[in-house]
DNA sequence: CTTGCTACTCACCGCTCGGTGACAGATTGG
DNA sequence: CCAATCTGTCACCGAGCGGTGAGTAGCAAG
């Protein structure tokens, strides 16, 4: 087999996909990578070792060599996730000049609305949060409330809460609204009998929104 | 073995466990109850015909029987909801005097916040609505928003929202924000950074949430 | 007692899961 | 050149899953 290296130097490369280049940084690269996808697109359910190997067309082994398996994998998305936010969801004011508390409020709203509903993994975490308490979703819990904290709070700059009002606790239950309100569009077009499937309908949820936030901030 | 006979007669009674009766009632309402914990304790995440049949402490085929399987133990499940709620969620105004249709929401708000705090099973029928998009979470979760409209629409009596607001559209977000409340303080003990362990913390979630209906409906 | 019917159990199937140990090919350093 | 190391693959394990076909125990009528 003297002829051995020759064919080996020049093979038919990448007979049907291309041949797996040995590079680790790119193979930790599509693991992470295969990994959001799936948690984005399939969700929790089906989320674990074999799928991401799967989705990420490589061993499992190499997931536990990297990320030591999937608790560290998952870390390693809930570190992804503060940039991952900064990209999605606008940290200006769109030119608007914010006056009130309320004009903020309304404002921050109606982006977080928004900026869920176009990305499917922070629905799947938000949905994980609400359905399971493991150490893995407190991690990625913890970095998303984190990055969402950190955007409320460049967002406000210096504009301060009426008196007599416990924002906190208010704004906490408009947020929750909003990700309930979303998470339940996503899954079944509707939410509490109130369809969310057109642009008209969501103009109405957003009027309604509107209202109930400026209703308590004026 | 002629004593054979009379040893059957007198057994050694249920050795650890009551001994399984033959009847057939009771073990569907065995199975049904089984399903109806596990779901409330466990979660929709290791629920299967395996756990079930484990925790009615009969053989798995019994459910293939009696129920056609999983979807029809879930749909049984389902129909059951109705009655469920009814004893759960209080038919009447507590003897106040709802004069507007803002006493009306605040009271239904806070009424529907106890109730879903209270109750394990409905906790997590609603995040299994929010977390998965089959069959089986859509009988489930019609039966449950069929139950919820019907008592509020008990309740609401002859009162009429005001001129001008979409008040099926606040309705249904305010409705939202308290189930993801609920839901977020369950898994975690807090929601959105704000924590709800304490009769106090509820307290305050219980006053803005009063605040954010009076908001909207004065 | 025999014969059916019903309630119920058991053993087994194929499959996927998370996890591990052994190994092959490329790269690098001596 | 060999040897060590790194990257990646493969085969295999035990366990649990949903699902099924065959068989067993109790009961009632003849």
């Amino acid at each position: 087999m003297a002829v051995a290296n020759a064919a080996v130097k020049i093979p038919m490369e990448a007979p049907v996909s291309e041949k797996r280049v040995r590079n680790r940084a790119a193979t930790e690269q599509a693991i992470l990578d295969a990994a959001k996808r799936l948690l984005a697109e399939e969700g929790f359910q089906n989320f674990g070792i074999n799928a991401v190997a799967r989705g990420a067309g490589c061993d499992k082994q190499l997931i536990y060599r990297y990320y030591g398996g999937l608790d560290g994998l998952v870390e390693a998305i809930g570190t992804d996730l503060g940039s991952w936010v900064k990209d999605r969801i606008p940290d200006d004011t769109g030119g608007m000049f914010l006056l009130t508390y309320g004009d903020l409020m309304e404002r921050l709203a109606l982006l977080f609305l928004d900026a869920l509903r176009a990305d499917p993994l922070m629905r799947r975490i938000v949905a994980w949060e609400v359905s399971e308490n493991s150490e893995q979703v407190r991690r990625l819990s913890e970095a998303r409330s984190k990055a969402l904290a950190g955007w409320i709070e460049r967002m406000r700059g210096s504009l301060t809460p009426p008196k007599g009002i416990d924002a906190q606790v208010v704004n906490a239950i408009i947020f929750a609204a909003i990700q309930h309100v979303v998470l339940s569009a996503t899954v079944s077009d509707q939410c509490a009998g109130l369809a969310l499937k057109t642009a008209r309908d969501w103009e109405k949820a957003a009027t309604a929104l509107k209202r109930i936030v400026r209703g308590v901030y004026g």
